[in-house]
DNA sequence: CATGAATGAGAATTCATTCAT
DNA sequence: AATGAATGAATTCTCATTCAT
């Protein structure tokens, strides 16, 4: 799937870069994109129909089959299109930090603030990974996997550095760290955006360094 | 929503309960609960069909429709009784510890046990309730609800007792807690359940209370 | 159809009779039809169900194919039982009288006293009749012949007598009674029997001899 | 209903007249209504299924859905724009007549010369609407409203011009001559149009003004 | 005879996708 | 490229009828 859809994408590209900058097919292939969020935000990705798709990004049904391969593709371009670009600003934000300590937070306020600008997008993301997930979708295991490594290299500077300890699995604490965000954001998505997602970054990393416990007996543990 | 669920489950009560011990009805109910729940694991709830969930259970399609009002009550029926069961045994796992420490020890424990133990009504537990959440099902946030109490009640006691710090928000804490045992789930159910699930209760609950931190107040320590 | 019908009633008269007075199976016959007839006038023949009559009834679904042989032939035992019962009655009135003018007053009165007597028996009998005319149903050719038989009869009589002018087709004229009647209950019924239905039939009878002008020419017209 | 009708009929509308004369839209729209209606008058509603009358009409099933909401709003349609075309008719006919008694005729000739030019919509008004009447459908209680209407200012007419006596209930005399009409145009229907509707028009109105007595009054003659 | 759970054929309806314009 | 009417496969759901108990 992943092979077919890159195939795809190189097709797409062609017709992306075919012109000027303001390039109005790119334009066309946003706005369905974007009006597919939406829709699929409000409605579930499953109950939301070409039609509905079609009419919030204001062109004719047809027109989708010429950027989209089909329904699924759009799916498809919003995890690999969308996210990427999400991921990518995660790895800039946390390259900006020096200490593993600060490079965590960095990653979970931008996690934050990100969905927290496009909720729409954070509805979808939330949802319809988790659903691929168990589908076994080769890509959203790939974007899956990319947060990961950004953890990965987070937790094994911190070890180094002596800020996070060693005597755990290393898989077992990027679920941990992850998990509580994703369960953060979906319930700000439950509430409906109610309250300010960024202000959750500084106690929820708290939480990752120094758990619930009152204060740690203190036993010297050599780094 | 939920009222009326009651009214029908009044009348199917009716149906379980109005004979032998060996009673077929009833047999049938869970039969084809347990079909439809594995078949909802493996292509999630829109891509299953009534058909695939009769030949399954091993009864006719219109059988499907005796038993349940139509494919959403299907669903409906999983979180109520299914899952109404199982938190249900939470909480009496709860009960049997007497601080706050061993009662979330207990709850993550039968959390990850019962989870390890039905991975389909894992699956179907952690994609469903989701989407569900998304689409403001009052059952659902019921249920959550019902998790949120229990960690609710062990927070405070925690923090009465003195094993939890009180310089937070609650409401976060509690995303803390249920995201990182949903993504701990949600991970071994991609991997189709390759190792012990159970036995990720434990660190797991190092990490709530003692968080990724050395035991001790660190200074940074270059590697 | 017909034929298939006698051979049928044949073995049900079997039934019918092979006991005492008392007959609990004649009871179950009748008590199936009459609610079979409710449920009918209620929601139409097609949107019935075999479960609302059985319910109805007070019997099992199952219960109703002993007694007949499917769907159809509750309406078949209808018009064929029940309307001959009362065409019978109406012929018995038409008798008591001695000219046609009586005679047709007797046949009004009775029709409208029947209809007005068992109102569902009415509904069922005007609105399911019409359908079966149209799909072409012999039984029900049968019974509008009944009815057309006793007008021809009586107009006969009534132009011997001198009560009834010659220079017209029966086939109108009697078309023209059997309408009017027709479309007064069918007005009744949809009010749902808010006025006295019998108190319309000497002003209909009026209507038949006399028409609506004031008054007739009288220019002599010999017998 | 009948708000939620032109609601809908708008919307149809636009379809219908958003392009040249020979507009293939509408075209779809009339074949479909058309192919329903002789499909409905050859079965009669509930036997009638979509796929014989998209077959019927030469469509797909699917394109039925494009132009009508459902099966019930075929039948809806044929109420509404077919019928209120038939009874605009009928008034320009009853207005080309001066007195009440040419008024009656041109009705019930125009009446029966409409039936019997397109038999499938009288079979299928006749039926159903008779049904309808009973399920109270608003529209069709309009449409029978609009006849009676139009019978109501002829009586009132001719009872001024004296052609029509005083001395009965306006309601009944309007049955009268409406049920009159349709069991002859029912009659008709059934025999498969073997001879000329219209020609019973004039021996009918002499019926409503005279009635079935000889022209002077009798004393009774024995034969 | 009576029951009513089970059946499965059949109907309405939806909607992703195509293709002539 | 853009359109949107048309398509028909696929799905849900109903209900007359059967048959084991």
């Amino acid at each position: 799937m992943l092979i077919h859809y890159f195939k795809f994408r190189e097709k797409r590209q062609i017709i992306k870069n075919n012109g000027n900058i303001n390039n109005s097919n790119n334009d066309k292939y946003d706005k369905i994109l974007n009006a597919a969020i939406k829709v699929f935000a409000e409605q579930g990705y499953y109950k939301s129909t070409i039609s509905q798709v079609a009419k919030e990004a204001g062109v004719a049904d047809g027109t989708i089959y010429i950027y989209f391969k089909n329904k699924a593709d759009i799916l498809f371009n919003f995890f690999s299109y969308k996210t990427r670009m999400v991921f990518d600003r995660f790895k800039d934000e946390v390259e900006k930090a020096d200490n593993a300590k600060d490079k965590l937070r960095n990653l979970i306020r931008s996690h934050l603030a990100e969905f927290q600008r496009d909720p729409n997008v954070a509805v979808v993301f939330q949802r319809e990974a988790l659903n691929a997930r168990h589908i076994d979708d080769v890509l959203i295991k790939d974007i899956s996997k990319m947060y990961l490594d950004i953890l990965d290299d987070i937790i094994r500077q911190g070890q180094k550095e002596g800020y996070i300890r060693k005597n755990f699995q290393k898989g077992l604490v990027k679920r941990f760290i992850l998990g509580a965000v994703n369960e953060v954001i979906n319930t700000w998505v439950v509430t409906c955006g109610k309250y300010d997602l960024v202000s959750m970054a500084d106690p929820l990393v708290d939480l990752y360094f120094n758990g619930i416990s009152p204060d740690k007996p203190v036993t010297p543990q050599p780094g």
